[in-house]
RNA sequence: GGUCCCAUAGUUCAAUGGAUAGAACGGCGGUUUCCUAAACCGUAAAUCCAGGUUCGAUUCCUGGUGGGACUACCA
């Protein structure tokens, strides 16, 4: 429709006032809530024509607009806003045929599709996971279902960050203090015991830096050479000398870590195609870096440490091998961006990577483009802002983390306990409850996160929670979970809805702006997928749920006499139910049939 | 010091350069013989400051103020 009145206007510019203008400039939105009308044009650019005022101009387009199309029912000039109206038979015509197309996606779908490598999550394997790590995972996931819903294909990549010198600190730890303990001797989740040691480390090494600054050293010197960060330099020579014992505890701790994960994915509900290990593509990188080196394109310093020169791109130096001989991390990231670009040929390599690392990445695309691999361009950093709590950032030393499996259960928990209070599920069997309140809390968890502009640094506020009304991920779950109740009764009654029906409903303003909103599905998908950004699609939700809420409020579905607007209501409340799973799906949410 | 990001009701979030800045939570006040009240309705409350571009600026540009990130032989 849209573009049929932009044609129109065009051809109203021309026969009223002999102008050309293309129409791709022709501006045509939906009107405001506050107005009558369904579409609304903007004359002002079109005043260079016209040579009079806004009013008349619109009014004069408005005029011609209707006596031109049939589909018009009238309009209305509000300043230099024309208002044009489109009759109820049009609207039920347009959601006929949106009810009979089987794929939602089918004007989603990308002309070219590419082969795009998603990178998310990449733990470190020295501490558990955390409210950041959520955000990670989620927008990761998110992404990829949009993605790949638009034609894309899209392959889920982690990189576990196994090797390095944090994580022989929580290893050195568990060898001075450990004394032998495990998950099962201790009964803690695997990467949670893990992370207790790396906690320990830290403790035990600001100890040792406050000690050695009050005899007087410098701060740089009291951080390098306190004994524990020392040992930690000196165990992870020996890890990539593959020394025997310390690559046994390495292995050892690390897959207590792995099991730990594997269930916060599994709660997450989120999982990967192909999981690079940085213990495995670090050599490639270090490799890669002695090969630039030979070729002149980096450069080696006194002491040994290998260096590329980024100041030609405005970044700074960049150190790429230590000085006794061992990589950083990005090295290895070097060496992984290399091995995906092998083993998939990608086009876009995606990085959800939190915006601490902008610069990190730049200096990555700028290392590899001088390598020679043209094919950089395609790394997207996908930067995404901090998980902040009130009184600023997390920090995993000082203890003030949001702990990822805590909260997941803290949300299923709170799920439970808003469902006794309401006492609705009480005839459900237990087990099909647990499996409400899984989607439920992690419903409203996953729906806090994504419904913010991926962009932006978010605050959570442990003492306040996550709410359970309101724009939240329940109130959409609850509007789907009615209309599932609603659709069930009306099987018990007997009643089938039937398409060829609906051509001669008349809908009523409520259904009009269903019909709206359920249209510019795809459109919202589209845009979420060309800006990475599934807060779109979250905010979609929330409109198109609150709409719903309003219109069954307001109208009777069942308890409508007149069997065509029954049969109407019905189908547009079903076909809603549908977009609301399937937008959350693209969300990861999943939705309960009752709750 | 340098580079980058952010600034909207008490709080958490919205707003392709368009109309009277939109929600939610919290506050205050209502709605249940009726398909699920995790809902619906009403009410008070906000664009950091100063310039500029524009018919029109929360949005774009410049300067300032305030906050954050990065600038490690950490990852």
């Amino acid at each position: 429709m849209e573009n049929i009145l932009r044609k129109k206007i065009a051809e109203a510019v021309k026969v009223l006032y002999n102008g050309a203008i293309d129409e791709a400039q022709i501006q045509i939105q939906e009107t405001r809530k506050e107005f009558t009308g369904d579409f609304t044009f903007v004359v002002f650019p079109l005043m260079r024509f016209s040579k009079n005022t806004p009013e008349k101009t619109a009014d004069d387009i408005g005029k011609y607009l209707t006596a031109n199309l049939s589909e018009i029912e009238g309009y209305n000039v509000i300043k230099g806003f024309l208002n044009i109206s489109i009759g109820g038979k049009w609207w039920t015509d347009l959601f006929s045929a949106f009810y009979n197309s089987e794929d939602l996606f089918a004007d989603c779908r990308v002309k070219n599709p590419e082969v795009i490598l998603v990178e998310y999550s990449s733990p470190n394997t020295n501490k558990p996971l955390h409210l950041g790590h959520i955000r990670n995972n989620l927008l990761g996931f998110s992404i990829f279902r949009i993605l790949e819903s638009c034609g894309h294909k899209v392959i889920k990549t982690n990189i576990v960050n196994d090797r390095g010198i944090h994580i022989c600190k929580s290893k050195l730890a568990w060898v001075k203090f450990g004394n032998g303990e495990t998950p099962e001797t201790s009964g803690m989740k695997g990467d949670h015991l893990v992370g207790k040691y790396y906690v320990m480390f830290e403790t035990a090494y600001k100890a040792e830096v406050e000690n050695l600054l009050k005899k007087g050293y410098d701060d740089e010197t009291a951080r390098l050479s306190a004994p524990m960060m020392v040992e930690a330099r000196e165990m992870l020579v020996k890890w990539e000398a593959g020394d025997e014992e310390v690559v046994r505890i390495w292995k050892m701790m690390n897959s207590w870590v792995y099991e730990g994960f594997e269930e916060t994915y599994r709660l997450l509900g989120v999982d990967f195609d192909k999981i690079y290990y940085e213990s495995e593509t670090w050599k490639d990188g270090k490799e890669q870096v002695l090969k630039a080196l030979e070729k002149n394109i980096l450069f080696r310093k006194e002491d040994g440490s290998v260096w590329a020169d980024l100041t030609g791109e405005g970044l700074d130096q960049k150190v790429l091998l230590r000085s006794d001989g061992t990589a950083v991390y990005i090295t290895q990231d070097i060496g992984t961006a290399i091995a995906r670009q092998n083993d998939y040929h990608f086009s876009k390599c995606l990085y959800v990577v939190g915006n601490e690392q902008n610069y990190h990445f730049q200096v990555l695309k700028a290392i590899l483009k001088k390598m020679g691999y043209e094919w950089s361009d395609g790394l997207i950093h996908f930067s995404y802002g901090m998980v902040e709590l009130p009184e600023g950032r997390m920090k995993s030393r000082e203890g003030t983390v949001v702990d990822a499996d805590d909260i997941i259960r803290e949300m299923i928990a709170t799920a439970r306990e808003l469902s006794a209070e309401l006492g609705k599920l009480e005839a459900i069997p237990d087990e099909d409850k647990d499996e409400i309140f899984r989607k439920i809390g992690l419903g409203a968890l996953k729906y806090f996160i994504l419904k913010v502009d991926p962009k932006k640094n978010m605050t959570f506020n442990p003492a306040e929670s996550i709410d359970f009304n309101g724009n939240t991920g329940p109130f959409i779950q609850y509007t789907y979970a009615r209309i599932k109740s609603v659709m069930r009764k009306a099987r018990s009654l007997g009643i089938e809805g039937d398409s060829s029906l609906l051509g001669s409903a008349i809908p009523c303003a409520k259904e009009v702006g269903l019909i709206k909103l359920l249209r510019k599905f795809a459109a919202v998908v589209t845009e979420a997928s060309e800006t990475l950004n599934p807060s779109l699609i979250a905010n979609y939700c929330y409109d198109l749920a609150r709409e719903f809420n309003q219109y069954y409020h307001d109208y009777s579905i069942l308890g409508e006499k007149d069997p065509v607007t029954r049969n109407f209501r019905l189908l547009l409340s079903g076909k809603t139910s549908v977009v609301l799973y399937t937008a959350m799906w693209l969300l990861g949410i999943e939705m309960p049939e009752r709750m």
